[in-house]
DNA sequence: CACCTAATAAAAAACGATTTTATTGTTATG
DNA sequence: CATAACAATAAAATCGTTTTTTATTAGGTG
């Protein structure tokens, strides 16, 4: 047990600072607090986040691939833009590959696949609505439990890319709406059910109508609002 | 017309060191020069590509959401591993997206795509075949202009990704047999020609049938031969 | 003789400083 | 008075160096 540095590095040991300010960024971004275009300025987040320039450039060029930091040539960085048809193509895309990737993971079957699922859904259902933040993660561990099985790294990761972003505008639409008069934790359980009975069409159309749902109340209720350049 | 500065920086104006770094790297992946599992030290690469550490670690970074590099935790980067089921699961998904895509871009058929293909054909079947570098060019340019009329830039984004990565495998099985037996110029003109004419289910089949007759050359002739630690 | 441990070497990650580029405000000029 | 050139400022991009971590090797011990 090595007993050198006390205290170096704010960030908790074994991880880097490009991860820190990777999921720093992106959770700003993603709730909104960095809203659509808003210009990120190195030396700001540098300040904000306690780390060198090297790690935030890092963490905002990954960010770029995610699609929610424009690059802009010599200009920096800024939040991407929203738009109509940027929110109809996540939906749009998220349903084709969704549906993709669930079906694959129901032909794929398996009774530590099932297992896993039920306990996903079982956290979700026990998880505090009020605590946005664990409430989120067990949200999307559920929805992407849902896919794990497909075997199709690529695809999976092309699905929760689109997750995010999606996650995005609903918290641009603002939080109030969701919980509103929908039962979604009906709808959870309804395409749990069919996952795990191994019916692809239905929890297919299940989970399609649960994102179509969610993406009429979001065009619904004011989207892209306010665009601010600075 | 400023007269500073001689000959500051190796790359042509206007173009940044990130920039650079990225494509050349890119090029070097795909091309087989760097096998996968290669190591890829950053130092190495500063000195070879004449830039400073951070634009390569950028580059790598960016890289690395192309699945074209991967980063371990605390040990630095490497040229993406291939594998059988990875190349499966590019072909599979490159068929569901482009499919979608052409769909989608002949759905929204005009004057101005029409022409665009029929030029990108064009100079697809005057290129010199010899030199690799500009008919690769050409080639992923014509298949691009196939998609682009979708307008739904995600989609296109992960076509093009995928696209790299395919071609990455077509390099490491070896440039010969791809100017075999088959007539791949008639597929290009059956596809275009199905495409201009508007008729979304004909191109669709030939530009699949396209992908997969490739892929099952692929597959034949020695996939995924040697995979160096170093 | 094998295995564990400590010292050394190598590489990755991060930082601070420097250079380059864009932007803004000001002044001169048509 | 408007416009264009210039200067000053601010920020991005890049570089060289330092720090931290991991890999390697030598030495000691059961």
């Amino acid at each position: 047990m090595t007993l050198s540095r006390a205290l170096p590095n704010p960030q908790s040991s074994m991880t880097s600072a490009t991860q820190t300010a990777y999921t720093a960024i992106q959770r700003m971004i993603v709730t909104g607090l960095f809203p659509p275009g808003q210009k990120l300025k190195i030396e700001t987040l540098k300040d904000r986040l306690q780390v060198g320039a090297s790690p935030i450039r890092e963490a905002l060029s990954l960010l770029t691939s995610d699609q929610l930091v424009e690059r802009i040539d010599q200009r920096g960085f800024r939040s991407a833009p929203v738009s109509l048809e940027n929110f109809d193509e996540i939906l749009r895309l998220r349903c084709a590959l969704e549906d993709m990737a669930l079906r694959q993971a129901i032909a794929r079957s398996c009774p530590e696949w099932e297992e896993a699922l039920v306990l996903a859904h079982h956290r979700l259902t026990r998880a505090d609505a009020a605590d946005d933040t664990v409430f989120e993660a067990l949200h999307k561990a559920f929805h992407m439990a849902l896919l794990d099985n497909s075997a199709s790294p690529i695809l999976l990761r092309y699905c929760s890319q689109l997750y995010d972003l999606n996650v995005r505008y609903r918290y641009l639409a603002g939080r109030s709406l969701n919980y509103g008069r929908r039962d979604v934790g009906r709808e959870h359980r309804e395409i749990l059910e069919a996952a795990v009975a191994g019916d692809a069409n239905a929890a297919s159309a299940r989970l399609l109508a649960h994102y179509q749902k969610t993406g009429a109340f979001l065009r619904d209720s004011g989207l892209v609002p306010v665009t601010p350049d600075e």
